[in-house]
DNA sequence: CTGTTAGCGCATTCAT
DNA sequence: ATGAATGCGCTAACAG
């Protein structure tokens, strides 16, 4: 069915046809009904690619992601998707599983598909040689979760929000508090939390030696499992993200340990089923929906108005604590100390480099 | 970057850039490797719209799932993913959110974007309008997840799941077993496990009266939890899912009850998430995986040899069973028995009609 | 208000 | 082995 064939049975003329579809006002009422329902009748659906070529713009969007197992990114892209179709946008989503080549070719992939923009997320903006492209081929874009001074990014504060969640945990008797992430270099957010933990100890006098990252998921939970049968094991973790904490609430319960009794235990993302979980998880929330949300809503505003997007635009979300039951006070908080560390977990899966701010 | 601009540059014709970029072997070497050079150096990429307007083909495969805010749809698009990355296809995901309207509108979109199949996972095949679109347009397409003799589908025969999850639970002691489901219309799956429990139950010469429909995400933990607050509660629940396994799991804590010893808890799905709980959830498996990257090489297959997908050649793959630690035998299953059951939950949200075989 | 025409970028005949 | 010409379906000038 094609916008010629339409017009034939129509007895009218292609443009007809198109400005019945692009413009309704511009063409007299009733031959518009009459177009319509032959329309209707031959099932005809302007076809897509011919449109672009020909406007030059698709009214797609591209989006990158790590991966949509993780929740957060399924969140998000909920957000985005129903932006992006009160707009009027199509969305074309696509994932990277953290592998920076994929990331690169997810981009000229979207940039071959004549995507208007795009949204991505990606591991570090500071070296993504998928930016570059996204540079070169002179395309809008913004990031999301990432945060960089020369790219528009919409965010939270991890580094403020991880500092915070280290004061309610001190202000809670915790003093031997451990960070738990997946692979640093993966992410960018990662670090940022990271450097949360350490800024935040150190504001408290503490020592921030106990990052432990557990790069596969596989292996994941016995390793953090290790670190909480460590004779002086800490009473609180702070986790990068909320899987890991619900791997950690898994370690903890393998240990021995009952949550938060003997153990507190913090995430970051604020994914919705941490809520149905038991214990219900103490979180950091970021407003994954709305940061999709407003990603998608900023970049379709400068595709309107043809305006930039500047990095200083770049929008710093409120993240928010929910209280869940994962964490409590100190155990032992004032009564006999534990008898003082001895060792520690393996070195190897042991990262006490913290660095610097 | 145009094929002409870049056949210029290289000082060929565009046929041979074309030819480059389509049947390498049918140019001679050095200009091959002349033209590609340039191409790199021009950050040329090849127009899909312009190829698939040309070619009457996208190597673009439609996806219509319901959500992927849950994990099981999230698993079964990786695994389409990386079935469509291996044959050399993009995919377009679009989500409906269980809205019959948006499935329809999902497909005409796909259409129009010039999709050469699609892969969908739609509420009711049997009634399903998007499916008629699809008729309409001649296009392949599979489904998951769904089961209807006169469509091709890749699914697990979920009726024969649940009556073995019954029949399992009835060995461990359990009598009283109540069905747990999202809202039934939504999905025929749904429809097809509760059935599989109202037959898994009169085999053993039960009733399956307890069937409750949980439509509502924001109320589902309470309803969950009234029934297990009823005088003869359940010893055990059958969910539909495992979303909703989780939810039970947390409605059993409020209701102050102790999974697996005061009540079992099983679910449906496998999303590898149940594995990292506490307790960890009992369930049935799907290949969730395994669903999306068979769906997806069924079809690429038909499309890579004009074969028509017969829906006699459906799948049915094998489900499995998960075993948690969220169910065990029934508590006095061999000592005094409770009282007898006086009421049940409020009938408004009871639904104890059990459809034929 | 409506029709005619040209060209978006590409793959594909048909020549050479 | 390579080049010239055509048209996929559509929209945007321009003409009437």
């Amino acid at each position: 069915m094609s916008i010629k064939q339409l017009a034939a049975r129509a007895d009218v003329s292609m443009a007809t046809v198109s400005r019945v579809f692009n413009f309704p006002d511009k063409v007299r009422a009733d031959t518009r009904q009459h177009v319509l329902r032959i329309a209707q009748e031959l099932g005809y659906l302007p076809n897509a690619s011919a449109r672009s070529l020909r406007t030059q713009r698709s009214k797609v969007l591209g989006i990158v992601l790590p991966t949509l197992l993780n929740p957060v990114f399924a969140e998000c892209l909920d957000g985005m998707a129903q932006a992006a179709r009160a707009a009027g946008y199509a969305i074309l989503p696509i994932t990277t599983d953290y592998e920076l080549e994929r990331e690169e070719q997810a981009v000229l992939q979207l940039i071959a598909a004549d995507v208007d923009g795009m949204v991505l997320v990606v591991s570090q903006p500071a070296t993504s040689r998928a930016l570059d492209r996204l540079r070169a081929a002179a395309l809008p874009y913004v990031l999301a979760y990432n945060r960089h001074a020369a790219h528009p990014c919409v965010s939270v504060d991890n580094e403020a929000a991880v500092i915070e969640m280290v004061a309610r945990l001190v202000a809670m008797g915790h003093r031997r508090i451990a960070f738990i992430s997946g692979q640093l270099a993966a992410s960018d957010r990662a670090m940022q939390r990271q450097r949360g933990f350490c800024e935040g100890m150190h504001a408290h006098g503490l020592h921030a030696d106990d990052c432990l990252e557990v790069p596969f998921i596989e292996t994941a939970i016995q390793d953090i499992r290790a670190l909480l049968e460590t004779p002086a094991r800490p009473t609180a973790l702070v986790c990068s993200n909320d899987l890991i904490a619900i791997r950690s609430l898994r370690a903890a319960h393998l240990a021995g340990l009952t949550v938060p009794d003997d153990i507190s235990i913090a995430g970051f993302d604020g994914i919705a089923l941490g809520n149905d979980l038991t214990p219900a998880l103490s979180t950091i929330t970021q407003p994954n929906h709305t940061i999709g949300r407003d990603s998608v809503q900023w970049l379709v505003g400068a595709l309107t108005d043809g305006q930039a997007l500047a990095p200083q635009a770049s929008r710093l979300l409120p993240h928010g604590f929910r209280t869940g039951e994962s964490c409590a006070r100190a155990p032992d908080a004032s009564s006999s100390p534990r008898r003082k560390r001895v060792a520690s977990v393996p070195s190897s899966t042991l990262d006490s480099s913290c660095p610097p701010f």
